[in-house]
RNA sequence: GGACGAUUAGCUCAGUUGGCUAGAGCGCUUCCUUGACAUGGAAGAGGUCACAGGUUCAAGUCCUGUAUCGUCCA
């Protein structure tokens, strides 16, 4: 390093020549044959076409901590990369760009093969964008292991747990009621599906008796559905229908005769208590159908229009449009009762978010396996939860899992491993042989091939070596998505949990709280950040802010803070050089050195327990406390005057290894030590020599006091004036200060006099320790307004710890230090009571 | 409807198992380009800790209830 390093620290020539260089020296790769301890995390795959989001740099930022922290601290790390499929995502994203450029209406005019060509051609060019924007962050992946859940090994272990489960009575297929997404043309989970609160209407319609004998009425917040109507149900214990049950009512607009049935299931509160039966686009009407033997006719096909089913006024016309027709004719019939504005859950496609539609249709669905082992393992502390609260969300998902819809009308993604032949049904990884087999159309959920992701990246080695993995960091938005699925996976598949902790980080969300969205382009580009304030400034200043499971108001303003401690950092290692090359001697400690040392200990013991407690914003504040306040405010200050470059340096490199797994690359730049700062042991305090650390503490108060003094009576701070400090204790000490007083407070002479007593009017403010003067000409009404003040928050002080001391029950329940305490308060403050009193009493 | 979380300075948040005179950063005010740093330094103003009860010698901290906001599940 010369000493001309630049005033202002520039990320941009420094982040790119270590990446490349660690890179270069394999430093982030794993050796399985290592006898390290192991540690490993696997990345949550981000969608293989994606971009980096803030969402992301979170997410990386803390992987990235914990993983070169146990680099440092002597672990063989093991941090596995990679991409998903996405898809849903993926897929609708490529078929939107074909539409647009023209070259098909629905993917079916290109055809499988063709759109699947288009789709890894898509891959191929957009796919790893991600990857690149992960490295300009920092993050010490091992690229040799980076794994894309569409593989050809990832794909083949994808398949043969779908083939296991099947052969084990997991995977089953049935016409089953799904969520269906008409804009996607696909089933989803019911993960998949997001209840949104919706203002709609309540319909009530006439539906007269078959004989003309009157009617009776119906409530329905989607008139649509009448088409497919197939009976009226009421519940068998209500009186006002239960003369009805059996009759028949005809069915307006279809003039087709439908059953009055009666049903448990009907709520007698909802409504007129009479509810439609549809018996094919709707999940309870769908059981009670099956209950009663009713028909199933489909009048919404799976693009969301009307079938013939529907009718010919109806046919072909989109699920609202038809709404409208059907709302009017029953109006110009006569046979709509009254019109209600209604609010109601409606479930929307996480992905097209327009309304699911429920659909009756052949699926294949997963019982999940190893359900109560998996629910064990994190309610009694196998698996750790941070914060331990999601146990609570995780375990009601768990004791209330449902079977899992795992089919998907998509082309993109693992295929599902089945073969029909007539009645002949064959699942195997490989086609089976003979002619005329046909394999199922249908792909796999793509968190069917994510929940694999622990082990399935890994070969036979590394999974020796480093599963089960020790941590992970993910999102809370997908602990039933991916999480809970992962523990099943690991438990059925390796025969154990497939990592000991999860970390669950916040949601990141604009300044003003809301969610960051592409629609809203509230999300600001972090690739941009990073060109702004540098990798590490984005990363620090994100650390600073991310406490833990809160969601996080992220304002560019916090990338600042990062970016100036940075150069704040960059300026103290200026400091140093400059001390190396004028003043290399050292000398014994002296009182500044000892409390600095042991302000390390400090910062070095709270660092490392907020890690190891994954408090990460704590680890953070910590570090900037200590480097500008103790370290740049007073230590620098004071080496100013007498430095001792064997301290420096060795503050410096602790600070430098606490803060590497926060800021990567300044810290890289600026080691001195051998080799690579990522393998720099960890640092461990050590009990520090405390002589003259609490004299020290008492000195700096002496300082701002002085400060405070010259800034009271507007002293310019260039004017040099003269100080006098009048010691209650430790006077040898603060006398053999007075040139460390007189630099600091920039004074023309600084005396150390236990009898002082000031002549005229003297500026003064009473420190614990010690009186603080100011000679010089002052305004006594100043002076004297300033000495009240302080008397009079002294007199408060006192006035409440008498009070306390007073009391009986305090003195004799309270713990003895807690009185104690008290006691020397009391003490202190009424030494300094008489103090300001005797000032006041000179200035009358 | 149920579960969980939040409510502390203008803003964003810290406040460990109850024991401070309730803290920090940003913003604001005043002064300062002094040899690491103006991406900086010094000083300052600013709070009935959402509300109401309760437990305790002692409550921002524990308990109960209420209100508002947020998330998840029905």
């Amino acid at each position: 390093m010369s000493t001309e390093i630049p005033k202002a620290y520039e990320p941009k020539t420094v982040e790119d020549k270590w990446y490349a260089e660690w890179l270069a020296k394999g430093y982030f790769t794993a050796n399985p044959a290592s006898t390290k301890p192991a540690y490993s995390i696997v990345i949550p795959p981000p969608n293989v076409t994606g971009v980096l989001t803030m969402g992301h740099v979170l997410n990386n930022s803390l992987q990235d901590i914990l993983a070169r922290r146990k680099r440092m601290q002597g672990y063989e790390v093991l941090w596995l990369p990679g991409t998903d499929h996405a898809g849903i995502a993926t897929q609708t994203v490529v078929e939107k760009t074909l539409r647009k450029q023209g070259a098909m209406k629905h993917r079916d005019d290109l055809g499988r093969e063709k759109l699947l060509a288009k789709i890894w051609e898509w891959k191929e060019k957009h796919g790893g964008i991600i990857i690149q924007q992960l490295k300009k962050l920092g993050c010490s992946c091992d690229w040799s292991r980076e794994r894309f859940t569409m593989d050809e090994g990832y794909s083949r272990a994808v398949l043969r747990v779908f083939v296991d489960l099947y052969k084990k009575g997991h995977i089953y297929r049935g016409k089953r009621m799904v969520n269906w997404d008409p804009a996607g043309r696909t089933a989803l989970s019911d993960e998949e599906v997001i209840m949104t609160p919706t203002k709609g209407h309540l319909w009530h319609f006439k539906y007269p008796l078959a004989d003309n004998s009157g009617f009776i009425v119906v409530a329905t917040t989607r008139p649509e559905t009448m088409l497919g109507d197939e009976a009226v149900a009421v519940n068998p214990n209500d009186e006002r229908y239960r003369h009805l049950v059996g009759r028949k009512l005809t069915l307006p607009l279809r003039n087709k005769q439908i059953p009055i049935i009666a049903d448990e299931a009907v709520d007698p509160k909802f409504g007129t208590g009479c509810v439609k039966v549809t018996p094919s686009h709707d999940l309870a009407d769908y059981e009670m159908a099956l209950r009663h033997k009713l028909p199933f006719p489909v009048v919404i096909a799976p693009d969301g229009t009307m079938t013939d089913e529907a009718g010919e006024d109806f046919s072909g016309l989109d699920r609202f449009e038809c709404r409208e027709a059907v709302v009017e004719q029953m109006q110009q019939q006569g046979l709509v009762v009254k019109v209600e504005d209604y609010e109601h859950n409606v479930g929307y496609s996480e992905r097209t978010n327009v309304p699911i539609e429920p659909y009756l249709s052949e699926q294949w669905f997963l019982k999940y396996p190893q359900v109560p082992r998996s629910t064990a393992a994190v309610e009694n502390g196998d698996i750790k939860f941070y914060p331990e609260r999601w146990t609570k969300t995780y375990t009601h998902w768990m004791n209330g899992i449902r079977d899992w819809c795992i089919s998907r009308q998509l082309w993109w993604g693992h295929r599902i491993p089945v073969w029909y032949r007539g009645e002949e049904i064959y699942c195997g990884i490989e086609t089976p042989s003979g002619d005329g087999w046909t394999q199922d159309p249908d792909v796999l959920d793509t968190w069917f091939s994510s929940w694999l992701w622990p082990f399935a990246t890994m070969d036979e080695a590394t999974l020796k070596k480093f599963y089960p993995t020790t941590d992970l960091v993910t999102g809370p938005d997908i602990i039933f998505f991916w999480v809970a699925r992962m523990i099943m996976a690991g438990y059925e598949y390796r025969d154990e949990k497939p990592f000991g902790n999860v970390y669950f980080t916040g949601i990141i969300r604009d300044a003003q709280g809301r969610k960051m969205s592409k629609s809203l382009g509230n999300s600001p580009d972090p690739l941009d950040l990073i060109a702004k304030y540098g990798a590490d400034g984005l990363r620090f200043g994100l650390m600073l802010i991310a406490p833990q499971g809160q969601d996080i108001l992220f304002d560019e303003k916090r990338c600042e803070v990062g970016r100036n401690f940075m150069n704040k950092l960059w300026n103290a290692a200026r400091f140093i050089q400059m001390q190396r090359s004028t003043n290399p001697s050292s000398r014994p400690l002296n009182a500044h050195d000892r409390r600095i040392l042991h302000e390390m200990n400090e910062a070095i013991s709270t660092v490392s327990t907020a890690l190891d407690e994954y408090k990460f914003s704590e680890a953070a504040k910590e570090l900037y406390d200590f480097v500008w306040g103790d370290f740049c405010d007073w230590y620098i200050e004071a080496s100013k005057l007498a430095p001792n470059i064997a301290v420096l340096d060795e503050v410096f490199n602790v600070i430098l290894r606490l803060l590497h797994p926060f800021a990567p690359f300044i810290t890289e730049e600026l080691w001195r030590g051998d080799g690579s700062i990522q393998f720099a042991p960890w640092p461990v305090a050590k009990p520090a020599d405390m002589t003259l650390v609490p004299e020290t503490e008492a000195l700096y108060a002496v300082v701002t006091v002085g400060r405070q003094l010259r800034s009271d009576n507007s002293v310019d701070p260039k004017k040099k004036v003269q100080f006098v400090i009048k010691p209650s204790k430790h006077a040898d000490f603060f006398r053999a200060e007075t040139a460390f007083l007189t630099g600091i407070l920039n004074a023309e002479t600084v005396t150390i006099n236990e009898q002082y007593t000031p002549t005229g009017l003297t500026p003064s403010l009473v420190a614990a320790a010690a009186t603080v003067f100011m000679v010089g000409a002052v305004d006594p009404a100043a002076e004297r307004e300033k000495l009240t003040k302080q008397l009079a928050e002294t007199e408060k002080q006192i006035t409440a710890t008498e009070a306390k001391l007073a009391n009986e029950n305090f003195v004799q329940r309270a713990a003895p230090i807690a009185v104690q305490r008290e006691r020397d308060k009391l003490a202190m403050l009424r030494e300094q009571r008489e103090k300001i009193q005797a000032l006041l009493v000179k200035l009358v």
